[in-house]
DNA sequence: ATAGCTGCAAATGCTTTGCAAGGCC
DNA sequence: GGCCTTGCAAAGCATTTGCAGCTAT
């Protein structure tokens, strides 16, 4: 068991980053930085973290982690993926049309079918197919 | 006040809607059809629509607004629109780019920035601004 | 020394479920 | 009559919160 050692193996890069960030470098921080950003590109939820950190022998608490991911993409360090509903809005709208989604009071705005235009979706990974294309357009108040 | 009365005046429209889709025109369902579909395109939510229930004097259990409206969704009277996480994804690809979202197992895949083009953004409402543009092609397995 | 962090456990909020009673065909 | 629906209350889940104790600077 390795239990208690230093998880990483380049904790001082995670250190600076968060330092440059304004963030304290605790144990935890540096430790799911470092989970986090060794590796290329990656999506991680809270729990899954979790079960990452405790997997290389590093204790934190779920709560630690749902704070610490707060914080990282607060200070630009993470980006949120918003893909299923924590509250579900339903539309009698049923062409194929696109939303602003205002963050501040959770109103949602139509906006018409053929005013936006993607383009350049790529082939699903094989054995899928795509079931829809979502557009959401948050908007904030100045 | 007309709490009581039969809170459409075209609850024909409503039960007829059902019936061609399947569904069997309950009191509850076209009370809520009705709601649901006399006015122009719109967005509710199951509490938002419980609430209007009530409001014109229908009695519906808010477990029922809820079986309800997933039973329109099924039989295509209704779209769900997807726009508050349920489960904080984190991504630590900064870009601007976008996903693929597997809604069988919830596997989330990049899609590399540059590949896909949002055009026709139309100007946000007044005092708003655009915080950004999300955009996740859903797929399922074939 | 002290402001900030962490961890635990309880609380929250929306949604789902189980099951008995009621309603539609 | 028989199967589908409804309603209630309890359960479920991910996330948040409050607060006492710990830690980095």
């Amino acid at each position: 068991m390795t239990a208690g050692k230093t998880p990483g193996m380049e904790p001082e890069k995670a250190s600076a980053r968060l330092r440059t960030a304004g963030l304290r470098p605790t144990r935890q921080r540096v430790a799911l930085a470092d989970l986090l950003f060794r590796q290329g590109d990656r999506h991680v939820t809270a729990e899954s973290l979790h079960g990452e950190a405790k997997a290389v022998g590093c204790k934190v608490s779920l709560a630690t982690v749902y704070n610490t991911l707060h914080q990282f993409t607060e200070v630009g360090l993470l980006q949120q993926v918003v893909v299923e509903a924590a509250r579900f809005y339903f539309d009698t709208n049923l062409g194929d049309h696109q939303h602003f989604y205002d963050e501040e009071d959770g109103a949602l705005t139509d906006i018409p079918a053929g005013t936006i235009a993607v383009s350049g979706v790529p082939a699903p990974p094989e054995g899928t197919q795509i079931a829809r294309v979502d557009v959401v357009v948050r908007i904030t108040r100045n």
